[in-house]
DNA sequence: TTCGTCATGTAATGGGTTACATGATTAC
DNA sequence: GTAATCATGTAACCCATTACATGACGAA
């Protein structure tokens, strides 16, 4: 359990709630399931060891109640929660792993965590992890259509109910992607305009 | 590496390609990621070790070229090339995979290899999976709109943006069901209609 | 006082990937 | 003869899950 490095799509996660706002562990993953309750739904079986090896690795610090002991607060409150807060170099992991690609097997479930923080990610970072999302699913969606042209007629009406359902879903996603990405754009060209009084090209 | 019970998505779909017709490994492969692209793709490295592991348990036979060395088939096809047949075992385990819910974690993967072999699925097995698939993408749909509600105007655009997209692809994917639900049901009447002449109830 | 939920954790296991290593066959 | 693809395999590791275990707290 967490041998060394250890990123992961939870990992991602984490950082990018406490980068919102310290938790406790019960409460991120409540947020998390909500957050990302449509793609999947992660355990505390698997949360707890990775605040563990996020904590040892100095991405956060934890806040235990019973440290501060003599403090005394005898009403309200005496919990055994532990509160945890992204320190600075925490943050500066979290923009690195939401800059980079990761290894095409996350690629996958890292999208719908990125998108998620999106409000926290560099403008020109979302246009690109945007983008290629959408350039990967149009090379799957080639691919399929290519292994569907070889082999037409030749499947029964099931594998090819199966195969119009998954082709329509990735074509509507592609669809909102491009929306996305124009949205993006024209973000893009308005902050350009407005943060030069004269809209020039510089450079490209 | 394939340690003792090892069931998943690969075993089922490996079993599921080989009931169609024997075949060799990186055909399987390449049958598998043609069929289920959309989905998930498999590697070589997972491939081989589940055919092994399937081999040992009986549940299919391979047919080594190598082993019938004096046949003499000189030219065509003197390959390395290892056949993997289902025996009467493998395909008793096929239907039970088939039919069986599943450590509740596959349930996402698994409905698509499932979806993929309907046409070798009894046709009450391929209702229940199919209502099976749609009560839980229902549940889900019923807590992420609980969870939106609650925490609604405290999110950001993105975030929004994400809950809505994955929403009206869940309900998508409800409708879809729906559909095929209909069909399954028609078909059933009409099967219990033709196939005796007297339509009178036979016991349940 | 018991029950549900909040809250934190550990051990064993699981199913799959990446990266590597090798060789045969076909096409040019 | 050499490059691409077909074909088979192994070792190390990865990320997360299930099942279990514990205990505090609030409400009935």
């Amino acid at each position: 359990m967490a041998g060394k490095k250890g990123a992961g799509v939870l990992e991602l996660a984490v950082l990018g709630l406490l980068n919102g706002a310290p938790m406790h562990g019960y409460e991120l993953r409540k947020r998390l399931n909500a957050l990302l309750g449509m793609f999947r739904a992660f355990s505390y079986g698997s949360l707890y060891p990775c605040l563990k090896q996020l904590l040892a690795r100095g991405l956060i610090v934890e806040d235990r109640p019973e440290e501060r002991e003599s403090a005394a607060l005898p009403l309200q409150s005496r919990r055994s929660k532990i509160v945890y807060t992204l320190t600075a170099e925490g943050k500066e992991h979290l923009q690195e792993l939401l800059t980079e690609a990761g290894p095409a097997s996350w690629e996958d479930e890292g999208f719908g965590v990125r998108f998620a923080f999106f409000s926290h990610t560099r403008a020109d970072v979302r246009l690109r992890i945007l983008e290629g999302r959408r350039s990967r699913l149009e090379e799957r969606l080639e691919s399929v259509r290519a292994a569907l042209a070889r082999t037409r007629e030749r499947v029964d009406s099931y594998t090819l109910e199966l195969q119009n359902h998954g082709l329509e879903s990735v074509e509507r996603e592609v669809r909102w992607l491009n929306e996305l990405i124009g949205r993006e754009r024209a973000e893009q060209e308005q902050a350009k305009t407005t943060n030069q009084d004269m809209p020039r090209d510089t450079g490209r």
